[in-house]
DNA sequence: TAAAATTAAATTGTGTACAACTTAATAACT
DNA sequence: AGTTATTAAGTTGTACACAATTTAATTTTA
């Protein structure tokens, strides 16, 4: 047992780990021609809902900071995805939105969930029973991380 | 129907980015006493079994390539981890071995696995299904991604 | 209301990841 | 044997991710 718990193939986080990288390639290949990466892709998911969001918003439904929000969403508004602008109500704030360019992807971008499902088939049961597991976990983690 | 399907997956995706990201911060506490990041906790998994693996052995169960390992496999070194060498056998390959001050660690690290599980409190029914769809997901990953 | 505390972004520094490319060594083939 | 192809690491450049710190704005409170 106890030489056993430090085997890697045991260990269900290097599989999550894996997995997190064998996506976020899967997703790379979809993205290509958006010209996005992922952890973009994610916060364009939120403004095509939302139109504009604070950085701490954002950060907030992706769990990023500002370390690694603020070098993103630069690059994307180098790309016109997005603009930035300060708040008038709190100069703290920075408010970002999605520009026509960054709204025009939404369209090609309605594909990728089809295509995803594709590449990963997985049964109905099977995929909730997962989402339900990983929902719980994370609530786990986030608890004891916070 | 098929719409939820699609936002299930797309979910499922986010919350395996974000476990990942959860997890190897967990990790990151747990490891801190060691001074070694999880992927390098992970290059020491497999030196601790096989005492010795080639850049390309490790790549190969790590599902990382020498763009990352090379420069990871540095830093160990250079913390006294680890010894690179050139096989003589074939001077293309480079040669990982655990050092003492590596293998010291072992006794250290025994302790994780168990802290993880208190971290993360699951039925081991619950861990054994999750294992094994995480398991035919990569599966079918990795054959689309390859 | 002036000082202290808090908050939101930004900055700095370190460490992965990975695509694309280079270099050197070995294997395969003509 | 000599050329070609393949292979293993290393290198370069880009993009996260996050800890720790800094800066500026807003609240809190004494």
């Amino acid at each position: 047992m106890k030489n056993e718990t430090l085997k890697l193939e045991n260990q269900i986080c290097f599989k999550i780990y894996t997995a997190e990288r064998e996506i976020t390639k899967l997703y790379r290949e979809l993205l290509k021609e958006l010209n996005v990466t992922y952890p973009q892709y994610l916060v364009l998911l939120l403004l095509w809902e939302k139109h504009s969001l604070t950085v701490k918003e954002l950060g907030q439904r992706l769990f990023l900071d500002s370390g690694t929000l603020t070098p993103m969403l630069k690059r994307m508004e180098m790309n016109g995805l997005v603009e930035r602008k300060r708040s008038e109500q709190d100069e703290r704030s920075v408010i970002v939105s999605v520009t026509e360019k960054g709204n025009a992807l939404k369209e090609k971008a309605e594909c990728i969930p089809n295509q995803l499902v594709d590449n990963i088939p997985m049964g109905k049961e099977e995929l909730s029973t997962l989402n339900e597991t990983l929902t719980s976990m994370l609530e786990q983690l986030q608890n004891q991380t916070k």
